[in-house]
DNA sequence: GACGAGCCTGAAACGTGTTTCAATCGATTT
DNA sequence: AAATCGATTGAAACACGTTTCAGGCTCGTC
């Protein structure tokens, strides 16, 4: 049957394609962007390096696909696990911080997969593009969070993606002033936070 | 006399110096980052390859220092024509309305730079830090212009360098996602205009 | 005017991202 | 079972950033 045969070359494509990123997470956790190679990369995952060409288009194409896949993995934690606290400010903080810690966990990888994610290539940015917009979807959960969306001063949904955008945007600008090693995590943090309260404030007030 | 003759070495120098940046920025004007290729670089400024290497440590450190002689054009321009305006809000508009066009109107310069400023090595994040910092110090004469720095609620100059920074990291973070064609020139001053205009509302309303 | 130090040159070489290609393989069709 | 078609492989080649080095030049010193 043609369906089954076709399904399980997708797998095997697929399993292929898995193993292919993993291996890439691992290069970039003990070694960062240049220990990537990519004839590394396709020895280690048993592949040929053609092969890996035809699944990425470049480098910083398999390291997005890798950024995504890690994205992915918070997303997960955090909807598991939903932001607790009292105001939008502690709730939007507790997603950061949970976010920042997660990069820095493993240094190496981070600053890998932020330079691909900064690396201008159009194509690669809508992808960036794209989580970003999961990203922004989280914290405007987190914003929204019990209490919040229909209190009298509180912001609608429209006025939150706005808002989260340009939480979002200001914390891809920390990271990458991080992993150039401009601040230290606590700094990415205690700016997070002296934004976020900033733009929160201006948000209720303004909005009588 | 030693001095004499030291300092004609260092006029040669200097004047080599200025012509490969020169040429790196030509380059870069044409066909971007990948356009700039040491080897051209090097040839069009008649220069060996090897000399180039002696004044700058890599590719990015070239056109860091390119974006440094970009920026004290700018800061030029600035102290020539001081921002006028009403409210800090209208000056500081003024001051990034002026670097994103003076950014944008040459596209594959500016891609070219904000990715070397954005590489991760930290020698040269450094470097970048310092003429974020003198970026900032426009920011901070901008917001503290006539009628701002003493009134009842205006920030005081520590306040305003914290705005500046915060203002500083926002507007780079556009760049970024500009260069990788996320969003246009006029996407670039309407969010900056967004954000600056709630970072001013919160710094004043919060300071009573 | 000879000497020495440091810089410059030209060229080769190396590493790694990327491309190319003929041979092979595996699955599907006939 | 033979033919077919796309994907995979292995290996070579190319491009460009980066390093290295031997020889020559410039400039100040003696």
């Amino acid at each position: 049957m043609a369906t089954k045969a076709v399904s399980a070359g997708r797998d095997l494509e697929e399993e292929r394609t898995r193993r292919i990123v993993e291996t890439a997470v691992a290069l970039a956790e003990k070694g960062g962007f240049e220990a990537v190679r990519l004839r590394d990369v396709a020895a280690h995952a048993s592949v040929a390096l053609g092969t890996l060409y035809r699944r990425f288009r470049s480098k910083e194409d398999l390291l997005v696909a890798a950024l995504e896949s890690e994205m992915q993995a918070l997303a997960q934690r955090v909807e598991r696990r939903p932001l607790r606290g009292e105001t939008p400010l502690i709730r939007v903080m507790a997603f950061f911080t949970l976010a920042t810690h997660g990069m820095i966990r493993r240094p190496n990888l981070a600053r890998a997969l932020v330079k691909a994610a900064a690396s201008g290539d159009p194509e690669l940015a809508k992808r960036v593009a794209a989580f970003h917009g999961r990203t922004e979807g989280m914290i405007v959960g987190a914003l929204l969070g019990r209490g919040f969306a229909s209190g009298p001063n509180g912001p609608d949904g429209e006025f939150a993606a706005s808002l989260a955008y340009n939480l979002n945007v200001f914390w891809f600008a920390l990271m990458v002033g991080w992993s150039g090693g401009l601040h230290s995590r606590d700094d990415v943090i205690a700016r997070m936070e002296t934004v976020a309260a900033m733009l929160l404030r201006a948000a209720t007030v303004g909005r009588d």
